[in-house]
DNA sequence: AGGTATGCCATACGCTGTAAGGTGTCAAGC
DNA sequence: GCTTGACACCTTACAGCGTATGGCATACCT
């Protein structure tokens, strides 16, 4: 019975799927190779180790990211890119850390292009494309970062609860009342936070 | 010739200068008791293990910042808060990395606290502060967090060539333009960009 | 002087990424 | 049919990591 053989694309896949499963820290050459049954250094013929591992795999995330696409709406058409964006990298929460220490990759660069177009035929001048485009980019990556971090809703009534306990709600009112808001929230801390930060911008930028 | 005896201080405060000096990535229990003339089990009497170490110099880095002060104008003072934010993460860029990771620190919460009660006392409902406080936490941290793995800029200089060689400049016009405002960068890519984005959501929240 | 607490060290375990070299299988050429 | 060589995978080993366990010397209190 031969499996079937190794390549980059079966080991980008399979080490996706681990880091989804399980998250990025417990990726190991060793049980990535377990995973396709076979042994930590078959791995190196079909990648230069475990950087190029991990680059590739925040290529692939990167490469599910809906592009802005040209012509339309300027306004929409990046709000829709980025709502995109963002909805990729909360299926992914480990790409988001990864984005930053690996360099920038092909789909990375494609996307920078693709938001700089949109901003530059919406009438951007360029000084303002330029800090535009640092504003979406920071909000996309640092809101959803800070959102993959966040605790699970579980963890977080634990938490909210030993916080209480610690620190007595008078010392403390506003942030109380912040972690109340977090709790019981009406929409939980989800898509429209991330929406009404990045409208924000949006309006601030027109 | 007695040595000075270790202790908590002096093990976070030696672990502070050793991530400062070489990257947080480089700092091994091993090595930061060789800093200390020590073995390395000898830090496990002053603390519980890495982890609180690492939660340890993060609270140090967090207790740098400038809380806003209260009574003033709302908008001031959290601009001068944010700025000192950001002017402390940059000292030590590792810090931003961690803060996501490691739990709610004390200074952590002050720091909350401390935003959340001046947007209150600036005259904002409940929900507004709410997600006032994400899109400053969020741009905070996020935009510091993106500036820190950001290439010096003699690297980005090299980047810059490697790219413009590998993507023609006709392919991507935009991104070209925008690698060369980085490179030939006006006033670099500093403070004025961090202060940009503040000021559009600071403006925006008004 | 004896007991005990304190502060540090030595050893060891299981984990990591990966360099170097070995082994088995299979296809092509004579 | 046999040899040759390429290819895919494996074995072993090394240096490093965080840390559990237990030992030893000093210093203090009774």
């Amino acid at each position: 019975m031969p499996r079937t053989p190794l390549s980059r694309e079966r080991v980008l896949r399979t080490a996706m799927a681990l880091a989804d499963a399980d998250g990025i820290e417990r990726l190991s050459m060793r049980k990535l190779a377990g995973e396709l049954g076979v042994e930590a250094m078959s791995l190196y013929h079909h990648v230069a180790g475990k950087d190029e591992i991990l680059s590739g795999i925040v290529d692939l995330v990167l490469g599910e990211i809906e592009l802005p696409a040209s012509g339309a709406d300027w306004k929409e058409t990046i709000r829709r890119s980025a709502i995109s964006a963002h909805a990729v990298f909360s299926r992914h929460p480990w790409a988001c850390r990864l984005v930053l220490t690996t360099g920038p990759s092909p789909a990375r660069l494609r996307f920078m292009d693709s938001l700089l177009a949109s901003l530059r035929e919406g009438g951007f001048p360029p000084g303002l494309t330029y800090h535009g485009y640092h504003a979406l980019d920071s909000h996309i990556m640092g809101f959803t970062l800070w959102q993959g971090n966040f605790p699970a809703s579980e963890d977080l009534a634990a938490l909210a609860a030993d916080f209480l306990r610690d620190f007595p709600t008078e010392d403390y009112p506003d942030l109380a009342e912040h972690i109340e808001q977090h709790v019981g929230g009406s929409g939980h801390q989800g898509e429209s936070d991330f929406e009404f930060v990045l409208d924000l911008i949006l309006d601030g930028l027109e």
